[in-house]
DNA sequence: TCATTAAATACATACTAATGGTATGTATAG
DNA sequence: CTATACATACCATTAGTATGTATTTAATGA
């Protein structure tokens, strides 16, 4: 294969194999050439030239897959004529979560978390980064700042709320439970959550039935 | 090295300084040879006699440093004499909790969730497992048998008070907090926990705050 | 505007060091 | 004598590198 007039087509393409791989077989049970092989015609060559590291590749595989769902996100939080409490709400609302676990569900990563253990160490990172202070926090902030909500401790309940919500409900490094059993938990989730100040709103059942459906759909 | 009258021994040397590394290094980051070049004078090819993969050395290394542990609290859980809730707030308290924090101090693991992904997926399945269904729900389901404990959602209040407490309160994967902080998270805790029925005592504070000085005697 | 050339880029090929694991040999305990 | 506890020597796979080659782009000059 000679050289493409449109590098970015060879970079998206080594993505996308990257990432479906490293959902299904681990990022340890996916090797550099798993991913060349599905790249036809390419070879490693190609992939260190435009990825100096399989980190490099796993990280960049998993910020392009989050990225639309984080704009997504940012999204809901620019919208200023909505108070703290409503934005909350939306947060866990299903158009908010959704496509976010279809995504995920395309990507089928294994049930077995020792097997998806850097995925699951993202997410569990990524509860307190992203999740929390990035998104939720802001969130509760401007809540108490107008007056919306009442949290006494806003840092420390969003993260256990984030934390919950990645890996707890969102059925991603475990076996699927039975509907019942994920709306219960939902429920008991948002009981939590109230107990600290935080109404994540009706619409986090639906959003949880959803998400089962989604998830139950895709094969599981 | 001829062969030894004691191979228990031997087996202990390599499980002592494969946690330690698995620890320190995390589990990609240590290799067979880490192992062999503490074990002076030994080689490959006893470790291989003793254990038939890297994998069964890990578990073997992770369930040995646990096993005093799990037998503590199933001396807890024995005990007749005290109600669900009793044993509920006993399971929390600094004597139940600090022995297992001294344990993974002394370990020192990586700070950086992605390098201990490893551990943090056996601690994950752990909360669902060994903790919430192993230990916490049978404790409360004896509260609610004799009337101590009013849960209507035993198991789903075991599962994400266990997540919280070993992925959020113990600070294992992520870098020490200050200590009013860990308190703040364990009053937050004690607080979500209440709303689904569950006291888990004032001695919460306590031991955090003795995990806390434990975590920072060790030097983070 | 267009041909010519230089440089940077997009790959392919061939290789290395390290790793988990195996096959096999040997000495010692029972 | 036999089974066990090791040591030695080896193998296949892996992440990563060094280097070679073809093609695109940029610069140049008329």
């Amino acid at each position: 294969m000679g050289r493409n007039k449109y590098p970015e087509e060879t970079v998206a393409k080594i993505l996308d194999a990257a990432l479906e791989l490293f959902c299904v077989q681990g990022y340890e049970g996916t090797s550099i050439q798993d991913i060349v092989d599905r790249l036809d015609g390419m070879t490693k060559g190609a992939v260190y030239h435009h990825f100096k590291s399989k980190e490099e590749i796993f990280n960049a595989a998993f910020d392009r897959a989050m990225a639309p769902i984080v704009e997504r996100r940012r999204a809901t939080l620019g919208a200023g004529n909505m108070t703290g409490a409503q934005k909350l709400k939306r947060l866990y609302a299903p158009e908010s979560v959704v496509p976010q676990i279809e995504l995920w569900a395309r990507m089928h990563p294994a049930a077995d978390p020792v097997k998806s253990s850097r995925l699951l160490a993202m997410q569990y990172q990524g509860s307190f980064d992203e999740s929390a202070d990035g998104c939720l926090l802001p969130v509760i902030e401007e809540g108490i700042a107008d007056g919306s909500i009442a949290c006494k401790c806003p840092r420390e309940a969003a993260e256990a709320v984030s934390l919950l919500a990645n890996l707890w409900l969102l059925p991603l490094f475990r076996p699927l439970e039975t509907k019942d059993r994920m709306l219960a938990r939902a429920q008991c989730l948002a009981q939590m959550a109230a107990a600290v100040g935080l109404d994540l709103g009706n619409e986090v059942l639906q959003t949880t039935a959803q998400i089962w459906d989604v998830w139950n759909r895709a094969g599981w």
